[in-house]
DNA sequence: CTAAAGATGTCCT
DNA sequence: GGACATCTTTAGA
């Protein structure tokens, strides 16, 4: 048995449907999954641990809030997708796209909680910290070789990038607070995370 | 066309 | 707690 843990056999790919609600409900059932990222032969896996939600017809601080651009056009396609984004002129940030088709929505993926691959994300995040791997948006991009050259791609695959099912189902105590890094929409607490896990970007 | 802000992270004090 | 990097997108003239 390889020192690097579980195989890829329990790894079955989140389906369309799960994505197809809205999105406050996706974004709390997110938390406790895996996100899996394949870069050739080395598999990246980390615990779903921190999420927000941006409904996109209701929700000012949504990118989708003001009607579609070339931006944000995949929140308005089919739920299941990726949503990358560039911001700050150097970090890119991962939302799965959620609501059906023509309604736009997305879940942030804000921090994850390394199980598998970590060597490889040591040297892509370039530290040694374990806990600083992916506790941030960009910090997990970063970690998972998240860019915009997967934007807009198919979650249910289960190819170089999607969500897995876990094996343990057991009920998670979920925190929700405002969101982090937005101006409009503050009144909603849109933001979910697992109750006292160290891989959150904030308490 | 020009300008300013942005779903952030890092380093500094 | 605050400055700053760095560039795409979007709003406004």
């Amino acid at each position: 048995m390889h020192s690097s843990g579980r195989g890829t056999a329990s790894l079955t790919p989140l389906k369309r449907p799960f994505y197809e609600r809205d999105t406050l409900r996706v974004a709390r059932e997110l938390l406790g999954k895996v996100l899996v990222r394949r870069l050739g032969a080395t598999l990246l896996e980390g615990v779903i641990v921190e999420v927000e939600a941006y409904r996109g017809y209701d929700d000012p601080a949504s990118h989708a809030y003001r009607g579609p651009t070339r931006r944000n056009q995949v929140m308005f396609g089919q739920p299941g997708h990726a949503y990358v984004y560039f911001t700050y002129g150097m970090h890119y940030c991962l939302n799965v796209t959620t609501e059906p088709a023509g309604q736009p929505g997305a879940v942030l993926i804000r921090a994850a909680q390394p199980v598998n691959g970590i060597e490889r994300m040591k040297k892509e995040r370039r530290t040694e910290r374990i806990k600083d791997l992916a506790n941030g948006p960009a910090k997990l991009t970063r970690a998972f070789a998240v860019t915009r050259a997967l934007n807009g791609h198919d979650l249910t695959l289960g190819t170089e990038l999607f969500m897995a099912e876990t094996a343990n189902s057991e009920p998670l105590e979920i925190v929700s607070t405002r969101r982090i890094g937005i101006r409009v929409g503050l009144d909603r607490p849109w933001r979910f995370f697992i109750k006292g896990n160290p891989f959150v970007s904030r308490p």
